[in-house]
RNA sequence: GCCCCCAUCGUCUAGCGGCCUAGGACACCGCCCUUUCAAGGCGGCGGCACGGGUUCGAAUCCCGUUGGGGGUGCCA
């Protein structure tokens, strides 16, 4: 029974859009600082600087107030905390814990090649005694005998062999600090309690703790590593493969209460034949102890029956807010584009309305009234399609995107190219401006949709061929 | 290759040596309710990966096999 007071900490980094991995990780950390009248942090681990991009940090706060994950300390960016990084790397050189290495990956390819050994790196800077310059890579020295072990609050007792850890880089020749370098001294700054992390970190675990105890900390965190998100094929969920991005799931209309009982339900479960929880009551009793140590499939279909059951939960008028505010989010950005254009509030909706339903179809008139006025057509949304799934986002790409798109296939002008992208994506050979209806709808929308039309054209060819 | 982890219905899971003829939920199928479609009710389908132990007794403990995954970056 620990009497220190529980510190926990989201710590992501900014280099893409946040994950469902992340939410569930983020919900856990919560649920567990909640429970424990402890302190949620969140960090933002930002030491890549080539990878990153302020909006994913915006992006990262909007989704934990979304999902209702509200942060006592922090956001904290290890971009402006370098000083720490910079005193700890002093203390590790000076014990002899850290020596300089200027091997390149594929120096250390070629000797590993050359002797027959397996990948990682093989010591060769270790007794040099290079001087820490810039320019040259710092790596902690790994003892080679004995092991180092912890007992995992979710996995019990996790060994490596100290021998198998390889000296790993803590420090960039640039002289910006390595994730796991920050990561030790950031905890061991903010005096996080527990360390709830995704089971991809247990590797790195071992490094930590020999990093922990060469910088002299003290008694360490407990760790608790959470099973896995993994897909259909039991992989671990990528943003290439899977839909990850938690705010396509917001903007598909899913209720953040929803997706909160639904991520708790990922690796732990609460007493009884319950599946439907309050956020309170999910605070009482989660417990981390509990969570399974397998990966879980994330199910869009469980998703969608837990998401139902919430709506259900709602009363009417509560509806209508919830949803009133939903389409509001959803089309509202169009407004200054539909003015101009609509006669009626109800022809508002109706040039909208792509904006917010899950898949177009586009009305069969109209569809065969534009493939008897166009030859092109399926080659044309062949070519937009490769065009705007590689363009800049932007209003002005995009149309540029179409043009030349329409070019490549014979159709210079750009009222003629763009005709089956418009019914493609929103349905109808009229409505706002399309450019900038694409930038609103977003990349991915917007390819599936003209993918879509352009199979059903493709499949049509071959009939009528 | 090496290291680590994981293994109950298709999926999420309950189970932590006898309460298990393995329970619940989603999905699927059927019936009821209902003007329709949902929701709801009732029922059905469907699982302890395999092989050895330990034990009076194993889904549960141990070992092995097989399978799956994660890691193996001057990413985090």
């Amino acid at each position: 029974m620990t009497t220190s007071p529980v510190r926990v900490r989201m710590a992501p980094s900014p280099t893409g859009y946040f994950h469902v991995g992340s939410a569930r990780t983020a919900l856990f950390n919560w649920l567990f600082a909640r429970q424990h009248n402890g302190v949620f942090v969140l960090r933002i681990e930002d030491t890549d600087a080539l990878r990153n991009r302020p909006e994913h940090t915006e992006g990262i706060e909007r989704a934990m107030r979304w999902l209702g994950l509200d942060w006592d300390e922090g956001p904290y960016f290890q971009s402006q905390r370098s000083h720490l990084y910079e005193k700890a790397i002093e203390q590790l050189l000076a014990a002899g814990h850290v020596y300089a290495c200027d091997c390149t990956a594929e120096d250390v390819a070629a000797r590993n090649k050359a002797a027959n050994r397996p990948p990682g790196y093989d010591g060769h800077c270790r007794d040099r005694g290079l001087g820490p310059d810039l320019g040259r890579l710092l790596r902690f020295r790994t003892p080679d005998e004995g092991r180092t072990s912890w007992t995992d609050v979710i996995r019990g007792e996790v060994t490596y062999e100290n021998a198998v850890i390889e000296d790993f880089s803590i420090r960039k020749s640039s002289g910006q600090p390595l994730f796991i370098l920050a990561n030790v001294v950031d905890d061991a700054d903010m005096a996080i309690s527990h360390v709830i992390r995704g089971e991809d970190h247990v590797p790195n675990t071992p490094k930590y703790l020999l990093l922990w105890e060469a910088l002299g900390y003290g008694p360490v965190p407990t760790f608790a590593h959470l099973p896995l998100l993994v897909n259909a094929s039991r992989q671990k969920l990528s943003k290439r493969r899977d839909k990850v991005a938690l705010e396509d799931y917001r903007d598909e209309g899913y209720l953040p209460e929803a997706m909160v009982n639904y991520l708790a339900l990922l690796g732990w479960s609460p007493k009884g034949d319950r599946e439907v929880l309050a956020t309170g009551e999910l605070i009482d009793e989660f417990r981390l102890d509990e969570v399974k140590s397998s990966p879980a499939f994330f199910d869009l279909t469980k998703l969608i029956d837990v998401n139902a059951t919430y709506l259900r939960g709602l009363s009417p008028e509560g509806l209508v807010a919830r949803a009133q505010e939903w389409l509001a989010a959803r089309w509202a950005p169009l407004a200054p584009l539909v003015q101009e254009r609509a006669r009626t509030l109800a022809e508002v909706y109706s040039m909208t309305d792509f904006m917010y339903v899950p898949e177009v179809a586009p009305a069969q008139d109209q569809w065969a009234k534009l493939r008897r006025q166009q030859p092109a057509f399926t080659q044309l949304l062949a070519a937009a399609e490769g065009a705007l799934a590689s363009c800049e986002w932007d209003a002005a790409s995009i149309k540029e995107a179409v043009a030349e798109a329409g070019q490549t296939v014979g159709v210079g002008n750009l009222g003629k190219a763009q005709a089956p992208v418009r019914l493609a994506i929103t349905g109808r050979t009229v409505g706002p401006p399309l450019f900038e209806s694409l930038e609103l709808l977003g990349r991915n929308r917007a390819v599936a949709r003209i993918s879509a039309a352009r199979q059903r054209a493709e499949a049509e060819d071959k009939d009528g061929a």
